[in-house]
DNA sequence: AGGGAATATTCACGTCAGGGAATATTCAAA
DNA sequence: TTTGAATATTCCCTGACGTGAATATTCCCT
């Protein structure tokens, strides 16, 4: 078993980290949008939308309804809220950099007991 | 200006979506660390470990202090503070208040009449 | 039933990132 | 200055992934 994070699996990150699915997600912040929708604005073709979209939805970034014909996106909370409680828990590490003092009297320590 | 060609633009979500990676920040969030210390504990090989490590680097995830033959490791607080704001961005999506599938199916049915 | 629109899927191909192995570099100590 | 430890870099190979093109599927409409 190696080091799993809680709630935020790496396949999140590496789903969004495709410039074109990470599009998408910025599109599907403001609302849910149809396959044609997606593909107009963000200028891509439509099999491809289609494969970003698959990785999306098997990954559980988003969901989809079927209305007729056409298949309505949307994004689902779960691992924005997973991500949200996995980059919390750096807020230590986040605050070092305001305060440089702290910063600096560990490394004075760190370097006394060598 | 979309002139981003795919593999030159590393972004931080790129960089922490390798598995072995995300485990070395995870590592690096308790303290910093020597390159042989992260590869001992991950059990990965010094070269894989130096490859990542400059990944890291060169996204600004982690800095370098040169300590005579050794380099210490640490993480930098900016890109999990970028991270974070992205993140709360994405307060509307993570309420869940952001959907109203209906109002939505009444709007394409508008567009369709035209 | 047939046509067309919306979406999904398959296949071939090129690219790129990560691993392995070997080598280079840098530093401390004897 | 030579040795050995710690780290970085280079080269090669392979698997994964994104694109494009073509095709399949599903649905509405007449």
């Amino acid at each position: 078993m190696s080091g799993k994070l809680p709630g935020v699996n790496m396949t999140t990150l590496s789903a969004l980290s495709e410039p074109n699915r990470m599009n998408i997600v910025e599109l599907l912040r403001h609302g849910p949008l149809t396959v044609g929708e997606i593909a107009d604005q963000l200028g891509l073709r439509q099999p491809q939308t289609s494969k970003h979209l698959k990785v999306l939805s098997d990954n559980g970034i988003v969901e989809v309804q079927a209305e007729a014909n056409r298949r309505i996106y949307k994004l689902r909370p779960e691992p924005f809220q997973a991500l949200d409680t996995w980059i919390q828990s750096f807020r230590r590490v986040m605050q070092e950099r305001f305060d440089n003092l702290d910063d600096y009297l560990k490394e004075l320590q760190n370097k006394e007991k060598s």
